[in-house]
DNA sequence: TGATCATGCTGAGGTTCCCTCATGGTATCG
DNA sequence: CGATACCATGAGGGAACCTCAGCATGATCA
């Protein structure tokens, strides 16, 4: 038989790449799991602890921060100030802007929630030991930090090629 | 004051999980423009690898290896179908199934696929060494294997406890 | 002192990638 | 033969993005 499958988990040797998405597949579907008795998605649970780890940040820092168009970060803004978590104050030096910043019960809420993280991640990445942890952490940081501009959120210069 | 930052890049220390998505965002958005000349989507690519280097699966088992539920395989195989890479046939043992495999189209697609995908992940990945390229993978297979069955796609038996 | 251009947010509308629930054919087993 | 389980899919929905256009404001310069 000229087929005989050498390795038949071929199609399991996904790319580094299939696998980061695979991952945080796994991951959001966990987290939606959690989540779910306050009723929050992952977005936007991310998106409050940006806001209440910024100084009142703007839309366009948040956006920049969680690393989407600004366009999205209204959205998610949206739906934390729908649900009593956060609140939109005036810029005091740019009246263009607006501020965001949580209200208490946004704190209290992201208090209960990183507890919940805290016990979900454990479970989760039980299986890598404590430096398996730091490894993986510090592999990803590199990565997100060096194509941290490269992406999506550059100002609309496309690069007018020479 | 009471409240000096101790650690001022708070904000920064991102979680583990936050990591896993965040480089899967960027990683997503950059295959997105490396896929554009063949008008597909990421998710469409990767289901198209699935199918090739699988025996002529069906639906249900593109699912399982996707890790998405049996309705989400319809549908993005119907897309590529639309697109002529892959066709249904008939399963001969199971008049119900039916299996799906590549045109000759979908192969040709599908070489030159992986030949921008490696450009494209050489050009990601640049920043890690070989080493710990491997060191990634091995973190990350150890985490998805572990967690395979355990989110979406088991069959609707909820574990009936013994 | 305007005119001009850049910036910050948002309305409108689109895409991708998932899901659940219900249905219509098939097996399979008692 | 009938109950039960299972395969794929129609219908419908939702989350998390995006772009493009528009309005208000700020900065700059003639």
């Amino acid at each position: 038989m000229p087929e005989a499958p050498d390795h038949a988990d071929d199609a399991d040797r996904e790319s580094l790449r299939d696998l980061v998405m695979t991952t945080s597949r796994a991951l959001r579907r966990r987290w939606v799991g959690t989540l779910d008795p306050w009723h929050l998605s992952p977005h936007e649970a991310r998106a409050l602890r940006v806001v209440a780890h910024s100084e009142n940040p703007r839309l366009g820092e948040i956006a920049q921060r969680l690393r989407i168009a600004p366009r999205s970060a209204t959205e998610v803004i949206d739906r934390l100030e729908d649900r009593g978590l956060t609140e939109r104050v005036p810029d005091e030096r740019d009246r263009r802007a607006r501020c965001v910043r949580t209200t208490p019960e946004g704190r209290r809420v992201l208090a209960e929630l990183q507890q919940a993280q805290a016990t979900d991640a454990e479970d989760f990445f039980a299986l890598l030991t404590e430096d398996q942890r730091t490894q993986l952490g510090t592999l990803l940081r590199r990565l997100t930090t060096a194509h941290a501009d490269d992406d999506r959120c550059r100002p609309p210069h496309p690069a007018p090629a020479p």
